[in-house]
DNA sequence: TTGTATGCGTTATCAG
DNA sequence: CTGATAACGCATACAA
């Protein structure tokens, strides 16, 4: 492995001329810099990333923290991985490389001497949780000037870069595209509430609601956990009341999947089913019996927004380096949601 | 943020001596281990990994190559996220931390520069396609003895270390699971004949079909691309031979699903449906209607191992340097597969 | 058992 | 425009 001094003494300049050449800083003669890139070519040169971080104190690396899940397909893998696949596409157009950590069980995270050991330069956070030791964490985070970017869950009253899509909306649209189609009683099976992204549908749903000049019946309103296996929970109350419920819209596909199983267990036909609407337009949702009509959530997009902003972030930081606080406009983003609309919710009657 | 210097002062030590309390390196006496690591933590000491890794010339990451994805939903999202957990997590236990990487569409991925660089110290390749590019990269990588893995593809005649899960036997049992409840005529819809995966199902069908005195009909072996729509695709030679096919095999769940879509989209009720036998047991399995029989993949185990046999690999690497061929009985493995039969394969008549 | 001194490969500052 | 040279923070061989 070539180093760099046989391609200063190649191209018959000094070491640090190499160095300027392959970083493209500083002012080079045109004819200098041609021959060290001829030289380093020739000679297979690579420099090594470790020592120019060292050198930098930075490491180039952009850390993703995402929850853990291994076997546990409560939350649809899917939606990390097209998180991931933005945030990646970002990264490296700026040429920074993804360094991935997954929380551990029990024990809060300890955010900031990721940042200490200068692992990473910027960290996005997945699967926040709202707790006393996860917003402390994150508080010092924030005071210790360090740029980091939380998706899909929203802290209220601090000043966090945040990125989210808009769930008010999306809920919101579900209910109109049922109650446009005259569906009155409508079920709606939400997430737990300790998630920011739960409210958000609630007060999606109830805005809808109201647009149509309804209230949302609170016996109406079920909880579940994001897994299949509460919405079929879910249906045990659903079935029951089958005969006032015309429309089921649940806070993620995964559920309104669970909660066609479980209507299905109990012999209900699928021509009896009521309308359905779920949430994340999922690969499941296409691949339902009827397909799920679904709200759809631009998670590779919202990667990469997070990742840009990151970017920049710490682009600027590196300036004035402690507790650049954002403007609350921009602390918070939020991209739109579409309604994706199949067969699960089209009046058939 | 305290420097090493500090803690040496306070501890009334030298620099070095701090390192090698806090690395758990050499002999050293009781009491100055203690005033070491009680002025570490007054002063909140945290190394830096960056210059730990230049000094060691150690990245201490392991490299994770993925597929390019994004938005494709080719291929399921299930499975690499099971994997990345498994690598993950014994990672974690090595104290190495991920650094995942996304193939870029059309080049052929320069993993040698990801080691020179020494932006990785080992790294697992996912998706490889088995064309020459990507052939002579991995090659020209074990030449030049750097630690890698390969997961589910293999590359006949070398000797890269590879990890994979037996499927020619998950595809035996399924076609005995079909054949001895007295299946006879099984289409078998598979994969693109270029992944080596594929041609593993294949011979597992054959011998499976032999063990059960047949063969298999060319005639019905069909050919998908492991998305959901080439199975829709294949259901239109299905349904124009329902009246011979009474099973359908697939080489994974999504087609499979795709089938069932194609046959429902064509008027055929369910409980005409043909046997059906999915594979790869993702989340979308248990979520068809009707819940799809499945060969399960043991993708979290087979992270973990691939990420395990590196780190030992790497470990030793670090003493011989150059080209350690591996012998040949340890270099690829394979995990067992587990048909998981559900409503979809079992005979109702 | 501990201290001293050197090197790791870059970047960046400062002369020239 | 370019060449020396001093950090960068840690690990480690060698001395003591």
């Amino acid at each position: 492995m070539a180093s760099r001094k046989e391609v200063a003494d190649l191209a018959g300049v000094s070491e640090a001329t190499v160095s300027r050449v392959l970083n493209g800083v500083g002012p080079i003669k045109e004819e200098t810099r041609r021959k060290v890139i001829e030289a380093s070519e020739q000679l297979g040169y690579v420099p090594s990333a470790l020592a120019r971080s060292f050198a930098r104190s930075k490491s180039g690396n952009l850390g993703v923290v995402l929850p853990y899940v291994p076997k546990a397909h409560l939350f649809s893998a899917y939606f990390f991985s097209e998180m991931l696949s933005g945030i990646g596409s970002k990264a490296r157009d700026n040429g920074m490389d993804l360094l991935v950590m997954f929380r551990t069980p029990g024990e809060v995270m300890n955010y900031t001497d990721l940042f200490r050991r200068q692992k990473v330069d910027a960290c996005i956070i997945l699967g926040a949780r709202d707790d006393h030791g996860e917003l402390a964490a994150l508080q010092q985070l924030q005071q210790e000037g360090h740029p980091f970017c939380i998706m899909s869950q929203h802290f209220a009253g601090e000043s966090f870069m945040e990125v989210d899509a808009d769930h008010v909306d999306g809920s919101r649209q579900a209910i109109r595209h049922l109650t446009d189609q005259g569906y009155r009683n409508i079920a709606f099976l939400n997430g737990p509430d300790s998630y920011s992204n739960s409210q958000e549908r609630l007060q999606g749903v109830q805005i809808g609601m109201n647009e149509a000049g309804m209230e949302l019946d609170s016996s109406l309103l079920l909880e579940g956990n994001y897994g299949r296996r509460s919405g079929v929970e879910a249906a045990a109350t659903i079935a029951t009341r089958l005969d006032e419920i015309d429309a089921v819209f649940a806070a993620n596909d995964r559920m309104a999947i669970g909660v066609m199983h479980g209507l299905r267990e109990r012999g209900i036909k699928v021509q009896d089913f009521p309308a359905f609407v779920g949430y994340d337009d999922s690969d499941a949702a296409e691949m339902a019996v009827p397909p799920l009509s679904s709200v759809r959530v631009p998670f590779y997009e919202m990667g990469e927004l997070a990742a840009s902003k990151l970017i920049h972030a710490s682009l600027g930081a590196a300036a004035s380096s402690v507790n650049t606080e954002l403007p609350a406009e921009t602390a918070r983003q939020l991209l739109p949601t579409e309604l994706i609309i199949r067969a699960s919710s089209i009046r058939n009657n």
